[in-house]
DNA sequence: TAATGTAGAGTTTTT
DNA sequence: CTCTACATTA
């Protein structure tokens, strides 16, 4: 095995174990998916068959690229009988595999979120709540923590620590909702992505006979990402591997950042005491980043409590210090950024794609794609709306959907009446209603109204004929044509490419060319497949289309971008060069978990992930005023920029001034009207950058803003004040900024100079 | 039943 | 602010 030669000591051993639990740590930057890929070329190349092993990762992207690395160590033939993927995808195969027994359709839907937040709504109605109390996404969060915990609807009822929970939360009727949205997934030959994850434990658990068969096929178990595993995926774990005991999980319980989701970092942290003969392997060093990011990372994660004792080091340069960016406002970060970028790229000639922006939230993409926009640097962002989840390609698939599953409800109610048929809402909820009456399918009243006695007139009956025998059609169609022929057949006899391509505005335009790129999409997947052997109707691309994210899509990029995304999506992403944003309390760390430990460990775990995406140098930044649903609020520095150890940081501010943040915004905002201030102007490092922006803006004491006084603002430019109320301290003005609009503004806050 | 207008809510992260 | 969902009107 020449290519062991490569790896450092630990590595070797972690890929030369074989049987029996393993754990690997691995630490951010240490080699991990290059452990896992040669782990798995060593079982191979041991002679184990690679039809007996299973590898679960995270994204399917990931899959698909450790699955093409093994292939060039083991070869094609080799590589393509593993199974690989994400536990969603494997399970989903598994279970259309084995449908039968789950009483599903071996087509079943795969509902996402929206879908299923659509049905609780039409739930909600049916039962006469109110959705402002039920709020549908909580209701989903609720069900979706109760089905990760292996919780069934009627053991949920059962619960009286749940169901006190919910009668102190004044919504005591969630256990009948639950109830109710199984049935109407059942009915509706449909499953959520927990459902998945959910009916696959139901099948190992309660057949003996497919649980052996799995565990014989899966005699060896690799997982990656496995500190973001939730109990539910855990305990699918446990029963494949209960035979063989060979099983072998990769992760970082620093990295841990999807508790949210249910994810159990306890899995990781306990996992020698679910296999006490756990061989544990340890990597801790680091090839990505300098010293100085190393060891800033290591400064912040050491304050969380729990964790696995790990100390990652680095043998690479010392490399430059952490730059932290100070600005008045959100779009001034943006332009400080982006100034920077331009600076190095001009500097180092390495290409815009070694550059990337993280960030808390999506929200903030957008003062930050301004600032590059202007200065003509080219980007790609990634998150927010997913393709997926797009009205227009969610129209087009619900085409397809119903074809597939008639009896797909959500799918129905989308399509049903668009493009317009004339069958609308009144009509439809007959149908709804009649169904639940009869306990059946949507589709079994739609195809024969009168036999379940709805009321509708004789137009209305043909036009649901119309559309009952388009649906028929489309049947046919898919049965005969490839993905693609089918989809553009679909697509056009549907009525929905006339549909856009008739809206001539710019929104209806890019609906259509996203539609357009679905269909090369399938183009591309029917060629693909016709290449490799394999089938290429549209069923086996809507297998899992519901699995599919953004991150999967191949991006065919001309040129080098900056990447903007959130902290979450850059897992596993790393970058010579990474800007962190929005450094600021209530913004990351996260409002929402500010109040309890375990959060704020969480949204510190996911800084950690930030920081250690950086290659070469990390900046971070953070901007004193910020807009948030369109109104103007004060930012504080975040605690996470105090926890750095300030030996790691090019931090200029801290140094002259006193290192309390909150003391050191109050003393500024404060004193504002009057004298100089050394501190508040620009810091060098800053001064290039703000220059394009305002220039240490001053503002001009209170006592100068009076009503009708011209006056500019740092943010919305020059305007005028119609109204001054309150007295000093808490001094409120109303001014109308030219192209801004009227806006409120504190004085002690807002920066106003009189012209 | 279709189209138009208005109110209300939302920003944590995703399979 | 911006988007969506609902309600009202034609």
């Amino acid at each position: 095995m020449d290519f062991l030669n490569i790896l450092n000591d630990p590595q070797q051993k972690a890929v030369q174990h074989i049987d029996g639990p393993a754990m690997i740590i691995a630490g951010a930057g240490s080699g991990k998916t290059r452990v896992l890929t040669f782990k798995i070329a060593y079982l191979i190349y041991k002679g184990i068959d690679p039809f007996n092993i299973l590898s679960l990762t995270f994204t399917n992207k990931a899959a698909k690229e450790m699955k093409e690395r093994i292939a060039k160590a083991v070869g094609e033939q080799q590589a393509k009988n593993l199974w690989m993927g994400t536990f969603h995808s494997v399970f989903a195969k598994i279970l259309r595999i084995e449908h039968e027994k789950v009483g599903f359709p071996s087509n079943f839907t795969i509902y996402d979120t929206d879908d299923a937040k659509s049905l609780i709504k039409a739930i909600l109605k049916d039962l006469n709540l109110d959705p402002k109390v039920y709020k549908p996404s909580l209701v989903y969060n609720r069900i979706s923590s109760a089905k990760n915990n292996l919780i069934s609807a009627d053991a949920y009822a059962d619960n009286t620590n749940i169901i006190s929970d919910d009668n102190q939360s004044q919504k005591p009727y969630i256990h009948k909702i639950y109830k109710l949205y199984q049935n109407r997934l059942f009915r509706a030959g449909a499953m959520d992505f927990d459902d998945l994850l959910f009916k696959m434990n139901e099948l190992l658990r309660d057949d003996p006979e497919i649980l052996l068969k799995y565990q014989n096929k899966f005699r060896y178990v690799l997982v990656d990402e496995f500190q973001d595993t939730n109990y539910s995926q855990f305990t699918i774990l446990k029963r494949l591997a209960a035979r063989h005991e060979n099983i072998t999980v990769v992760g970082d319980d620093a990295q841990s950042i999807y508790a949210f989701r249910g994810a159990n970092i306890q899995n990781i942290l306990n996992f020698k005491n679910t296999y006490p003969d756990t061989q544990i392997f340890k990597l801790e060093q680091n090839y990505r980043s300098t010293k100085n990011i190393v060891n800033a990372a290591n400064s912040i994660i050491k304050q969380n409590k729990e964790q696995l004792k790990k100390t990652v080091w680095t043998a690479n340069d010392e490399g430059e210090k952490i730059k932290v960016f100070r600005t008045n406002s959100d779009q001034e970060e943006g332009m400080s950024i982006a100034n920077e970028i331009f600076r190095v790229e001009n500097e180092q000639h390495l290409g815009f794609d070694s550059f990337a922006i993280l960030y808390r939230t999506n929200a903030q993409s957008r003062a930050l794609e301004e600032a590059l926009r202007k200065s003509d640097i080219p980007y790609r962002i990634y998150g927010g709306l997913s393709f997926y989840q797009r009205k227009e390609i969610k129209d087009l698939l619900g085409y397809f959907r119903l074809t597939l599953n008639p009896n797909d409800e959500e799918a129905l109610k989308r399509i049903i009446n668009y493009p317009a048929r004339g069958i609308g809402k009144t009509t439809l909820d007959k149908f709804i209603l009649t169904a639940s009456q009869h306990n059946v399918g949507l589709w079994k009243v739609i195809e024969n109204p009168l036999a379940f006695k709805v009321q509708i007139t004789g137009g209305t009956l043909n036009k649901l004929n119309a559309f009952r025998d388009l649906i028929y059609a489309f049947s046919k169609i898919i049965e005969n044509e490839n993905a693609y022929d089918a989809g553009q057949k679909i697509a056009a006899s549907s009525g929905i490419l006339k549909e856009l391509y008739s809206d001539k505005s710019a929104e209806g335009l890019a609906r259509y060319e996203n539609v357009q790129e679905l269909l090369s999409g399938l183009k591309e997947f029917s060629e693909d497949q016709k290449e490799q052997g394999l089938p290429a109707k549209l069923p086996d691309f809507m297998n899992d289309v519901a699995l599919l994210t953004d991150q999967d899509q191949t991006d065919d990029e001309e040129q080098p971008k900056v990447t903007l995304m959130t902290v979450h999506a850059a897992k596993g992403l790393e970058f010579p060069y990474v800007f962190i944003a929005g450094l600021e309390e209530n913004l990351f760390p996260s409002q929402l978990s500010v109040n309890s430990r375990a959060d704020l460990e969480e949204e510190r775990r996911l800084f950690y992930v930030a920081l250690t995406r950086s290659e070469k140098k990390a900046y971070i930044s953070y901007a004193l005023t910020r807009f948030r649903w369109g109104n103007l609020i004060y930012c504080e520095p975040s605690r996470f920029i105090e926890e750095i150890d300030e030996t790691f940081l090019d931090y200029p501010f801290v140094e002259k001034q006193t290192s309390n943040f909150s003391d050191f915004i109050r003393s500024q905002t404060k004193s504002q009207p009057t004298k100089k201030k050394t501190a508040f102007t620009p810091p060098r490092n800053l001064k290039k950058v703000s220059s394009t922006n305002a220039v240490s803006f001053e503002g001009s004491p209170s006592s100068e803003i009076v009503a009708g006084a011209e006056v500019e603002h740092v943010r919305f430019g020059k305007g005028k004040v119609l109204q001054v109320e309150g007295v000093d301290p808490n001094k409120k003005a109303t001014v109308f900024f030219n192209g801004v609009g009227q806006k409120q503004l504190l004085l002690k806050f807002a920066k106003l100079k009189v012209l």
